[in-house]
DNA sequence: CTGAAAGCGCTAACAT
DNA sequence: ATGTTAGCGCTTTCAG
């Protein structure tokens, strides 16, 4: 076997004990044994097993992650991994290891369970796609250090961090007035789409306060795909009074609004100013790159993971709900 | 505490080994102490601690995958976490867990070298992104269990997994000509782009293999963007005998051809057909849809991670690399 | 300030 | 077929 913290006791001519709270860096150890054993650590490249010491203390320096892992998850859901990997970053910082598990709703629940049981994890990481009233019970009763990324949609007392649509879409349309626009329309997704439906409520709270009014005809609903949002565009471009400018509930529906726009030979921004949301790359090899209300996901995994790591350390530090700051980033496609 | 093995004995009335033969499934337990063990278990709800069983057994069911985890990574790189998820689904399903390491090539090899030390991960998965000679030799020298995931850029007795690109660009190009196009052109990325580099030597030998010769200018090199994706195939479509189809190295590229295709007033598959590469959700959403020689990389995760766990049960099982197979999905773009 | 010793929960010879 | 017992490598009282 590997050298172990007895090889280290013994050349260093203290007990394991001793060796142990060097380790851990107690203070009641005097600086010259814990030089001595520090170096004797080093000359031995003595790496403690972290297994046995996580076992010895009863802890596993181990957080899962829980979310959909199906096929094509990261074409459709890229925002998932980016916050996965601002989690990582923060966790790693701190000595723990991010587990992740592929889960659907009923498996989440079994995962967590039987963690909690051989406590194998110190806190949870889940994503709304598979929070469940059952393993919110699960979470909240067992007391676990956990944070769901997303808003649940059934009232609990699980702490969660989301984005702020509303908010998007609000900053988005008063971008647009504030560089001058006064005829606004909004291509939305269907009414199921929750995020589309928050961003057309900003954009309407903003129009208002801004007191400006536009035609009803000014909102569209349809498929978040090219087609429909290329469809949806060509009828407002049909309206006897076109509006100047358009805000985009998704990349999806900007792409086919762009390339609408540009069949009728009209141009962006001249013509009509487009705004969506979310920074693909792809939006950035657009032409004309597009401005865009951004939130940063990978922050928003830096958030969560800070909040867990601090709620493992105080359980009794309470909060519930976090959002995260959209951001504006201006580029040709709104540049009057 | 929880209930222990100690817990179960008791009830049952036998010794804790027993208890242990009968969760790990021994034969030499008789089935009537086997039912009644069992039983106990359930009833006393009694989970095994995996960290306890792991450490007797000087196992750790964990298994690293090492990568890059930067900002924007998922959506730069969207590829990565695919696979990465195809492997989480298998290592899952017998018992492992994946552990999500975000590293850079250096740190790479501080975390192996770690990790063989206290054996706390019973294989690696490595990006090649973060391969290097160090963590070659490391990986090699400790033999570990592991996979590379993409071509090292070096000599090596890694094993590893990738695409084959070449193949790729040959399907591609076979499938024009099946189809009956005689002069294709192709737009592919810069000199260093290797991923490009062998789609394009795909196009020629599978030029070649037909007898099919066409000019040197039907070969064009740029950026790897719509710009440059749009520019190149204006020049294309300005040669006095244009050709009849294209194949773009890959989506930003094939993104700017539609755009300056349908800008000359021609149409797809019609004037001229059009093939690229990766089956992003965006293909789907361009019009017409994009026919794509596609790679199915949830697939590739879960040969890697097949791959690896047979490595750990018969280390001299020996395979150097594997190659995951392309597949062609015609859709409207190339349909005569 | 340091060490002895009793575990953490389970496994794996080795006996019986 | 089952039990005894000695660990796995480290932590943590509790004495000294």
């Amino acid at each position: 076997m590997r050298v172990t913290i007895k090889d280290v006791a013994k050349a260093a001519g203290t007990s394991t004990a001793t060796v142990s709270k060097v380790i851990n860096g107690s203070h009641t150890i005097s600086k010259a044994t814990t030089d001595r054993v520090n170096d004797i650590i080093h000359e031995l490249k003595y790496h403690p097993n972290s297994q046995a010491q996580n076992f010895a203390k009863r802890a596993s320096m181990n957080i899962y992650f829980l979310t959909r892992l199906d096929k094509n998850i990261a074409f459709e859901n890229p925002h998932m991994f980016e916050i996965m990997s601002g989690v990582q970053k923060i966790l790693d910082k701190r000595g723990y290891t991010l587990s992740v598990k592929g889960v659907n709703e009923k498996e989440a629940c079994a995962v967590v369970e039987q963690a909690v049981m051989q406590n194998s994890a110190d806190a949870f990481i889940v994503h709304a796609s598979v929070i469940s009233r059952p393993l919110s019970r699960l979470l909240i009763e067992s007391e676990s250090a956990h944070i769901v990324i997303g808003y649940p949609n059934f009232e609990s007392r699980l702490c969660w961090i989301d984005t702020n649509n509303h908010l998007s879409g609000e900053i988005a349309t008063k971008h647009l007035i504030d560089s001058g626009f006064k005829r606004t329309a909004f291509i939305g997704g269907r009414a199921g789409d929750m995020i589309s439906w928050h961003r057309i409520k900003g954009y309407e709270d903003a129009l208002k306060e801004a007191s400006i009014s536009v035609p009803k005809t000014f909102l569209k609903q349809g498929d978040s795909t090219f087609h429909d949002g290329r469809r949806m565009m060509l009828q407002l471009l049909k309206l006897k009074n076109r509006p100047d400018s358009v805000v985009c509930a998704n990349n999806y529906i900007a792409l086919g609004a762009v390339e609408a726009i540009q069949s009728q030979g009209l141009s962006i921004p001249e013509d009509i100013a487009l705004i969506t949301f979310d920074d693909y790359p792809f939006s950035k090899t657009v032409e004309p790159m597009l401005t865009v209300v951004n939130i940063d996901v990978f922050d928003m995994g830096i958030q969560a993971g800070n909040y867990v790591l601090n709620k493992i350390k105080k359980p009794n530090f309470q909060v519930q709900s976090y959002t995260t700051l959209p951001e504006l980033i201006v580029r040709e496609s709104t540049r009057k």
